[in-house]
DNA sequence: GTCTATAGCCTGATAGAC
DNA sequence: GTCTATCAGGCTATAGAC
């Protein structure tokens, strides 16, 4: 199913990218520097620009990478059959477990979300998420019929990120820190809140 | 009731920072140079040093002034009386015309909790969050007795935020675009999803 | 309290050998 | 395809005059 399932063959072009990612995510764009990839890679500076002609290119041809084959791992749980409450159960818990096992992925896309130009966010929303809002939405519409679908699908994404994201400052908050990071815990708490919400 | 509402008296000091505050809100920590600031002011970049001694110290400031009486913003619509569910209108009403009227706070809140040490969170926590938090989960206590209270206090931020975060991708996907970026609309939708979820 | 000038380092990017 | 060496410029931060 992902791109580089075949074998271990992966080309420095690809190589440069994996290692770049996690600075990325971690760093942002103008907190990673070309030698800070050179040093994680194991080469030189000069050797990157013989495979991306500067910086920015590498960082989209990054982003691309670190954003392909996502869309369908979004999507998919929603593809099976099932009642629309059993899909949005699906759908939750496989999106969560997503968010949870690639951190980085999460990282990059909150760091788009705040700095990504035009052609950035048109990638970001062409590549990662048309398929899969157009399937939450249509989801949503089952659901609850005088809620605009639209927004019931942001309101899904969010609910789910939202409890990623905002963990860093949660340690720090008094009753806090007990197992509200685990994805099971988020996952359940978002299904039973969305699914009493929708029904009626 | 604002920090400086006596007169336009402001100091060299703050006049700094709330020239900074929109550069760091816009580009981020690393993307935000002295001489950047220096010139936004209209000073040198040496006299910056004069008022602060590093770049990190300026920063630091920068936040605890951009956060300052933010807590009692927020928790101000939970002050009042009358119902459990009058209040959760009125904190989702008030906490999203906050968010949308002050876009500055919410792009250094989101790279924060991207970028924050543990200094900046703690800050962030106890300066910010702690009260409101405490306040809305003792809100979320009387709507659901049988749902975590600290997630589903996480869960009403998240479900505003989100629907401002991903306003710049929303842009570049098919269907969005109408009146889903004003807060009133957002407001709305926040409040009907939370009251029919809690509305056992 | 602000200025000009500058030190010392890091940056993106290039030249040319191998 | 990778290297070393390097350029031109930006960076934080400081020194010292006014």
């Amino acid at each position: 199913m992902s791109i580089q399932a075949t074998t271990t063959t992966m080309n420095t072009a690809q190589i440069i990218l994996s290692n770049a990612i996690p600075l990325f995510a971690s760093f942002g764009y103008a907190g990673v520097s070309m030698r800070d990839i050179a040093k994680e890679v194991g080469i030189s500076g000069a050797a990157l620009y013989h495979h991306y002609p500067d910086k920015q290119s590498l960082y989209v041809s990054a982003m691309r990478y670190a954003f392909a084959d996502k869309a369908a791992g979004i999507t998919s749980a929603l593809d099976g059959g099932g009642t629309a409450t059993e899909r949005l159960e699906r759908f939750i818990t496989g999106f969560t477990k997503l968010m949870a096992d690639d951190p980085d992925f999460r990282a990059l896309l909150q760091r788009e979300l705040l700095d990504g130009d035009e052609e950035r966010l048109r990638l970001l929303a062409n590549q990662v998420f048309e398929k899969p809002f157009q399937a939450m939405t249509q989801l949503a519409e089952e659901l609850a019929l005088d809620c605009d679908a639209h927004m019931l699908a942001i309101s899904m994404a969010g609910l789910v990120l939202f409890h990623f994201e905002s963990a860093p400052v949660r340690q720090f908050l008094p009753g806090g820190l007990q197992g509200h990071d685990q994805p099971e815990v988020i996952a359940q708490h978002v299904i039973q809140l969305l699914t009493r919400a929708v029904g009626h």
